[in-house]
DNA sequence: TGCAATACATTGAACTGCGAGGTATAGTGA
DNA sequence: TCACTATACCTCGCAGTTCAATGTATTGCA
C-alpha cells in the first residue's frame, strides 16, 4: 500500500475509511452509518446511500466485511461487522490518510522558510 | 463554495489547493511546481505534468492566476503569480480543507463514547 | 552524436462519488 | 381505509478528477 507508483488517487476511498472505522466500533447496518456519518462529523461529511451500499457490498466481496440479516420489528436489515482482514484493511487506510492529511498540514502551514536558492 | 447540496465532491482539488499554495509565497513555473509539491511534502504526495498544467490553464481561465513568459538561458517557462480573486479563493479551499480534515480526525480519534441509545 | 534533464502540453482511460430513481414495509394521522 | 412519512434496501448513469503515456523542443554534457 506504500509502494505504488503515486499516489493512490490521493484521497479517494474517504467514505470507505469512514465506514470501516464505524464498523470497528460497532455492528452497523447502511442507511444507520448514512446518519452516522453525518451527525458524528457535525453535518460536516454527508454521503448518500448511492456511495455507501456500494462501498459496503464492495467491500464484504473482498472480505473485509461480513454480513448478517436480522429483522426487527418486521423490519429486515443487513447488520455489517469487520472482519481481522477489514480491521488490517482500516489500519493501512488510516495511516496513509495520516501521513497524507499531515504532509497538506504542512505545506499550507509552515513554510514561512521560502528558500534559499 | 460552502453552500453546496452536500460535500463539493470530498477532497478534490487537492492540486489546486497545493498549487494555489505554491504561488501564494512566490512565483513559480509548471515544472517548477511539480517538484516543489514533491519535495515539500517529503515526498509523500506526487502529483504530475498532467495533474499541474490542465489545473494551471483551468486557474489562469478562471482569473485565479496570471502569467507570464520568461526565457532564462534560451530556456522558456511560463511563471504563474496569484491575482487577489486567487487568493480568495485560496483562503475558501483552505478553510474546507481544515473543516474537513478536523472532521474525518474526529472520527478516526475521538469516539471512544459509543453511544447512548 | 547521443543521452539526460528541463520545460511545455495534450490525450484517453480509469476511477470515484453523487444524485436520481426504484422497491418494499411500518407507523401515524385524517 | 387511505395517504404520507420514515425506514431500509438497491442500482444506474453522469460528471468531474487524476493518472500514465506520449509528444515536442531546447540545453548541457560526455
Amino acid at each position: 500500500m506504500a509502494g505504488k507508483s503515486t499516489n493512490p488517487n490521493f484521497m479517494n476511498g474517504v467514505p470507505e475509511l469512514l465506514i470501516l472505522r464505524l464498523l470497528q466500533q460497532q455492528e452497523m447496518y447502511g442507511y444507520e452509518i448514512v446518519q452516522a456519518i453525518r451527525s458524528q462529523s457535525n453535518e460536516v461529511i454527508t454521503v448518500g446511500e448511492g456511495v455507501v451500499y456500494p462501498v459496503l457490498h464492495a467491500l464484504e466481496r473482498e472480505k473485509a466485511l461480513k454480513s448478517r440479516r436480522k429483522t426487527i420489528n418486521g423490519r429486515s436489515r443487513v447488520y455489517y461487522s469487520m472482519t481481522r482482514s477489514g480491521s488490517r484493511r482500516l489500519a493501512g487506510l488510516c495511516s496513509d490518510w495520516t501521513n497524507l492529511a499531515e504532509a497538506i498540514h504542512t505545506m499550507l502551514t509552515g513554510a514561512e522558510h521560502i528558500e534559499a536558492v
